[in-house]
DNA sequence: GGCTTAGACCGAATTCATTAGGTCTGCCTG
DNA sequence: CAGGCAGACCTAATGAATTCGGTCTAAGCC
């Protein structure tokens, strides 16, 4: 089995894939449109980022006319996944029992939000 | 009010951390013996990490003899909850809600791990 | 056919993280 | 008192993340 890189997303590059994630395949100069105008990089830096976001394994590109569409090859899901066992490994011992535990003790979450959980939790136990 | 730093720990960092986190303050000296010999930095490369953590607010030191004794100042809780609280922004829309039951929903998760978050609930709706 | 233009490619500059080598100084020991 | 040593300080080197400027090329336009 070939190792996996799966480098985390850095606070730039998460911004470009929520795009991609968003709007689904895109050229670069789409992605860039994809940014308003006060906070939008040069093109030039998009380009750079989806370049080592493919290096990275994190979308893949075919040439489409003069253009690269850059698709996503990690789902947002799995993203997000990896970020949160990221933190439950670094600071929950591995165990998401630990994290899901702290979460419902501190005080993260409203009266309601437990409730929601709760059903939640019997709706699942339902169908294993 | 005065605007906090708080930059995220980056993994040696933490590793370093955890070390003052378990055995209190201790001098540069005492947080390289804690380390197994075979993964072992240059003295040097931990007092720098010190001094970069220290620059960060995670530590202060205070001289004792000829040496820093270097303490921390931000609990592990807190820095769990920093953590935490990045992903939560990052992937889940800021809502702890969504990242608790993206938890509950997906299988990270035992039976038994439910059970006892459930319970955990249900104390907590006893004691508000 | 020459000009314009979009877009890929290359490389430079900056900043932070990580690792560590020298240097300097004051304390302790023979 | 000289030599050794611990420990702080400064500096450097590497590598990744970010940001772009320039260059080159091919397609389309007049």
């Amino acid at each position: 089995m070939a190792r996996r890189r799966s480098v985390p997303l850095t606070e730039v590059e998460l911004r470009l894939m929520e795009i991609v994630w968003a709007a689904g395949p895109a050229t670069v100069a789409q992605i860039v449109e994809a940014i308003p105008a006060e906070e939008r990089p040069a093109y030039n830096t998009v380009q750079t980022m989806m370049k080592i976001l493919e290096r990275k394994g994190y979308v893949q590109h075919r040439a489409e006319g003069r253009a690269f569409v850059y698709k996503a090859i990690v789902d947002r899901d799995s993203a997000a996944r990896t970020a949160l066992s990221q933190v439950v490994q670094r600071f929950f011992g591995g165990s998401p029992r630990a994290l899901a535990l702290n979460l419902v003790e501190g005080d993260h979450l409203s009266q309601d939000d437990l409730d929601e959980i709760r059903r939640t939790i019997a709706r699942a136990k339902d169908e294993p």
